[in-house]
Formats: C-alpha cells, sequence, structure tokens
DNA sequence: GAAAAAAATCGTCATTTACCGTAAAATTGC
DNA sequence: GCAATTTTACGGTAAATGACGATTTTTTTC
C-alpha cells in the first residue's frame, strides 16, 4: 500500500474510533469537521444531505450516530481536504509518526505556497520579540496548540517531537502562562520557524531568552481572541489555496 | 495518564475505528470478540443484554451499530479482558509501538505463567526442527500471524518489529509457503524465543539454516487446522489463568 | 455418537436514526 | 449596524436499530 494511503487510513481510523468512543459523538464530528474548515454546508452538500442533518448530529439531537454515518463522515471530511491538495491530511501526516494526542491540537494546515513569516505575523496581528533579522523566511504551514492542555499531557519528549513536526512551520502556542514551559524543551536541531504565543499572562524574560539562543523568532499575537486568530489563519490559508468554494 | 490507561484507550480508539470504518461491522466486532476468546454468551452477559443481540450484528442483520453500541461494545471486552489479567490486551501493548496492522493478527495472548516452550509445541503437535536445546526455556506467551498476508503487507523491517515485539514469546506462522521471507528479515538480537510454522507447503532449506544460524528453535505443527491449533492454543492459554468462565 | 456449548434465526415491538424543509437565531464581514 | 453566511431548532416520516425470547442449527467435547 502506498504510503499515503497508509497515512490516510491510520488518520481515518483515529478520527472514527474518537467519535465512536466519545461520550458526545456530535461534539467530536464538529471538533474534525472544523480542523478540516469545512462549513456545515460544504460537508452537507458533500455528503448529499441537507445541512440541518449536519447540525443536528453536532447539537446533540441525533445522539449515537451509526457506523455508516460515521464511516461517511470520516471518508468525506478527508476527501474533500485531498481534492484541495490535502492542506490538512498532509499536515496530519507529519503528526502521524508523534503520536501526539489530537486534542491538543485547535488547528493544523499547511499553506499550497510558502509564505512569510512577516506575512503570517501581519495577518494574525503579531508583535515581533526575537528574531527580526528572519521576517523573511518561508514558512510552509502551521500548528495552533493549545499549551495549558499539551503540558498537562505531553512529556518534554512530546515536545521536542512537537517541534521537530512543526519543521519550516509555525507553532502556535495558544493559551500561555509564561511561555517558558515549552520553549525549556528546545534542543536540537530540528525546530518550528515561528514560534507565536497567544494569550500569555506574564511573558517570561527566559521565554525570550531561550529564544534567542535558539535563534528561533519569537512573536506575540495581540488578537483579542483565539477564535478570532484562527479564522485569520483560516482566511491566509485560503488565500493561499487554489480552493473553489 | 498512567501508561496503561494510554495503551488501553490507544487499543480502544483502534478497535472502534476498524469497526465504524468497516464494511462489515458485525464481522469485525466478531474478530475482535475472538480475539479477546469471548463466546458470545459472556459478551452479552457483561453487556446485559441477551446472546442473541450479539449475533444479529456479527452476522449482519443490524449492519450499522451506533456509536453507543460500538462503545459499549470495545469498553466491554477490553474491561473484561483486564478483569482476567489482561492476557490479551497487554500482548497487544507490546505492538502498540510497533503499528503492526492487526489483519495479519490471528490471535494473540499473554500467558499468566510462563510455559516452557516443550509444553507449547506439545499443544499444538509441535516437531521441533533446530534448537531441540532450548527446549525448556520459558515463554509468555504468543503471536499468531497470517504470513501471506504479511507477506502483502509488511515491509522486511516491518518483520523485524514484529520480531522484536515477539521477544520471550512463540510467533506462530500460518499459512507458510517455505518459511522463507520471514525469517530472512531476521538480523539483530531481539527476537521471538520459538518459531512455529503451519500449513507449509515445501519447507526451505535455508529456512532451517536462518534458525539454526540465529539459534531460534523452530518448530512445524502438524495440527490439521488452524482453527484446531488456536483452540489447543486458547486452552494452554486457559490453564494459565485464574480465569473463572 | 450423544450431550453440551455456542451460534444462528426470526417474529415482534418500542425507540431512534436518518433524513427533509423551513423558519428562526447567531455569527461574521465590512 | 446591516447584509450575508452559518448554524440551530423543530415538526414530520420511513426505515433501522436495539432489544427480547423461543427455537433451530451448528460446532465442540467426551
Amino acid at each position: 500500500m502506498p504510503v499515503a494511503a497508509q497515512v490516510r487510513q491510520r488518520l481515518a481510523r483515529r478520527i472514527a474510533g474518537e467519535i465512536s468512543l466519545s461520550d458526545s459523538p456530535g461534539r467530536t464530528m464538529r471538533k474534525w469537521r472544523e480542523m478540516f474548515h469545512l462549513p456545515q454546508i460544504h460537508l452537507a452538500e458533500a455528503l448529499g444531505v441537507s445541512p440541518s442533518v449536519i447540525s443536528d448530529y453536532e447539537s446533540g439531537r441525533r445522539q449515537s450516530p451509526g457506523s455508516k454515518t460515521i464511516k461517511r463522515f470520516v471518508e468525506t471530511i478527508i476527501t474533500l481536504d485531498e481534492q484541495n491538495g490535502g492542506q490538512v491530511v498532509n499536515a496530519f501526516q507529519r503528526m502521524m509518526g508523534v503520536e501526539i494526542p489530537t486534542n491538543i491540537i485547535l488547528d493544523i494546515s499547511e499553506f499550497s505556497q510558502g509564505i512569510t513569516i512577516k506575512q503570517l505575523l501581519e495577518s494574525i496581528r503579531g508583535q515581533i520579540l526575537t528574531g527580526e533579522e528572519l521576517l523573511d523566511r518561508e514558512i510552509f504551514g502551521y500548528l495552533t496548540v493549545d499549551t495549558s492542555e499539551a503540558l498537562d499531557v505531553l512529556s518534554s519528549t512530546g515536545f521536542l517531537k512537537l517541534f521537530e513536526a512543526t519543521e519550516d512551520r509555525a507553532l502556535i502556542l495558544v493559551n500561555v502562562l509564561t511561555g517558558r514551559s515549552p520553549l525549556v524543551a528546545m534542543k536540537g536541531e530540528i525546530k518550528p520557524s515561528l514560534f507565536v504565543l497567544h494569550g500569555v499572562e506574564q511573558l517570561d524574560y527566559l521565554t525570550i531568552e531561550l529564544a534567542k539562543r535558539e535563534q528561533v523568532p519569537l512573536a506575540i499575537s495581540r488578537m483579542e481572541s483565539v477564535g478570532g486568530m484562527l479564522r485569520r489563519l483560516h482566511v491566509l490559508r485560503k488565500q493561499t489555496s487554489n480552493e473553489r468554494h
């Protein structure tokens, strides 16, 4: 079996498993639909059902979707993404070897063409703290992580793997206290091309020092809400693609 | 999260995913019920339903089990195994790091106490070909693999990982042509304590040579059918345990 | 080859799913 | 702040699930 098909299958199984085991399959379906950046209408169209059906699941009116429904759902969101160049699936592919728990992932995607760090920062109202000289470097995707959740479930080698999986990409940490704990895990060559912190309570001096030492650009996003930032990223993502929605 | 719970969760997700994505959820449910060595009645009892319900799924009268059903099913078979000492779950645990496709696995289990190679061979009418001097070594479990399937989907490093995952255990290869292809993959220190071939069409001289060189006991089972052999293993497995069925 | 164990069959029934369509509410874009 | 987009809410319907239990068939065991 070609490796792409294998990744696809593993991702499919993971999503399907998560939905079936969830206490609220609908919520989980929504999580994945959103992870794939699909409005209910598009998904509904692809499934050949009316949008209210999707809503009925997600809002919990239908509490126990049958395996057929789950299968159809999973295969459709993956196929739709593949038809658009596989931005999400490919981004997941680099995570798959890593066994990162998906619940820490808020958003993930590749860009269809590389964009500069500057462009990304402009889009999410980012203020650069260190590494100004690298603003013109190109990045090819991003990963948004719930930091407080990640600190709960990830060991320091877990963080390391996260860094490795985001090589040439932006790692966006939301829900950050000081930024210190994730950054200290950084050692080794392979690491993200950009760190963005969001929702920092009190920025730690050490955090900046670490970023300097490791020569990774570090920025803070001034967006009010996480949701807002995700939406901006989504727009950016779409701009790079030839998606026809 | 403790590592045991993590393994449990991953296994659960994998099974649930497989069922939901299957073209025949019922067949897949049966596969897993059998993997856990549970008769329909016991499973039905644990689920608090009548046995015909299980049969209705497995035979396909109910074609699209709801997520609730899948969840209950998966959690029940795993919990039942854990209550019996986790013979199956633990055996899977050593596979989990390895990403072995479960469709090549026909049967897998730990023993509650180690048994000698001799004992195992007696139980499945095994004839030792090489490594007679090691008959008194203890083994702690077994893995039965469909070789023709494995040759299809496993690379040679895949086989290597299989060998590593069966350290101190018996690796039972059924559906074998010559035995050559799997054995040539063997290099390195970590490997099963015993190879058993079943259904060999024409034993290759090289196969025996390889086993000799690597000093791994090699045997052939003279059981007529695979099913028969699996049943014998099942009995053996039960003897080592304090299961109260 | 009979007894026991396990699995399959199937009629039946209450509950839910899977679906539509429409109207209302919420969210987002400028 | 208004238009556009997206999501919910909900009444309704046919089909399927989820369940039982009695009976038959198949498989295993001694």
